[in-house]
DNA sequence: TTAAAAGCTGAAGGATGCTTCATATTATGA
DNA sequence: TCATAATATGAAGCATCCTTCAGCTTTTAA
């Protein structure tokens, strides 16, 4: 199922605790390295520098750099992976409340118990400079919705939470199409269709349009 | 406003046709190199080659690579801003659902009609593999999630699209909020509560616990 | 105790790729 | 027409960095 690439398997198992521990001290360091540097500043003598090793080691367990990233990002993939089976597990049955907290705080948690990898690995892409192009286009964006949604409701001030909702939730619905094989009409068509049912739902809750709906709002920690 | 970060700034602006010229074909065979081979084999050479101009040409427009990617960028967050003030524009004092379906379409046709270079950011970052791995880990969070909501409505193999949206449209909200300054727990408590609404209205929808919202699925293009 | 296995090291090979600059070509406008 | 500015060229310098490997140290288990 999970079908790696052959060059991006790791190349040898720990069997002592030693080399285990080595391991850990590489999957540290690379994030720290992530984080601290960035992507295009990461090297592999670097990583084994941060972690205290030398670079042989790094290449003991990983065929190449690209492996390291694979292992780090994968890692992480299979945290949130786990985490939404169990939410999803737990929401199983209950009412809509229930499921609608036990998917937000599954994803919410499991990305914030990894707040530094998160960050690091969605920053990947966006070396210094570019970040800044993205987060001024959220910001523009997010006004202009602020200012349309004022025509009908004076009183957004203290909504900046939802206003940033409305303009960051088509994100990952899209990237996830885009990234994945090119999207037919069909899939197109039947997104715009979702995605305003989406919206028009959050909208209207927004501006008041209906009473809000009974929910016990479940602050998990 | 838009401080752009002086090694990212265009060395020279093109004063006659013939340079305009050049930085099109540049742009051009930017895109497609990133499509093509991805961002990790892109190189000034590389992109020098596929426009058909020498690598000196290149550099006389941007003081480095970095920056080419900055601009390619740059242009096309442009794009999604420019298309979503407008949609804003049209939305505003009109009824909700015109409003829902204005920030719909408007986002997806900016990202539709650059779909292209669109892809090609998105996957900026996961190099071979990786993209792969994110990929099965949204299969794996959608079956788990079918299969909760499938604990409360047993027709829902027509409904994959209302699935996908569900698993994905917490992403971007996340994405947005770590990429930028290192979260607080006030907004990150903020934004549990506005996600725990946006997936309720919608998976009451979907669950059928409200009579569909009258609004006009408004089919642009 | 000791041979074999596992793990570690880091200098150096080799490849790649960014960037420069001296030179050549083309366009402008007086 | 001609001087000047704009633009284009691409070989080569320079730096970076991935990766290997032969030898060394530590652990295992017999």
């Amino acid at each position: 199922m999970s079908a790696t690439p052959p060059q991006l398997k790791a190349r040898k198992l720990p069997v002592q605790a030693r080399s285990a521990h080595t391991l850990t001290v590489i999957f540290d360091a690379t994030v720290q390295v992530l984080l601290r540097d960035g992507y295009s500043r990461l090297t592999t003598t670097r990583v084994a520098e941060r972690a205290g090793v030398s670079v042989g080691s790094l290449y003991q367990y990983f065929p190449n750099k690209e492996a390291l990233l694979a292992a780090v990002m994968g890692r992480h993939l299979d945290h949130i992976g786990e985490a939404m089976e169990q939410a999803c597990i737990a929401g199983k049955g209950q009412d809509t409340a229930t499921m609608a907290a036990q998917l937000v705080d599954g994803f919410m948690d499991a990305k914030l118990d990894q707040v530094g990898l998160s960050r690091a690995l969605y920053q990947l892409p966006m070396a210094l400079g570019r970040d800044e192009q993205a987060a001024q286009t959220t910001e523009r964006c997010a006004r202009a919705i602020h200012n349309m949604l004022a025509s009908r409701k004076a009183s957004l001030e203290a909504q900046s939470m939802a206003v940033f909702v409305v303009t960051t939730c088509l994100i990952g619905p899209m990237q996830t199409l885009l990234t994945g094989h090119e999207p037919t009409p069909e899939n197109v068509a039947a997104l715009r269709v979702e995605l305003k049912q989406l919206l028009l739902g959050y909208l209207q809750q927004l501006l008041g349009e209906t009473k809000p709906q009974p929910h016990t709002v479940n602050d998990s920690q």
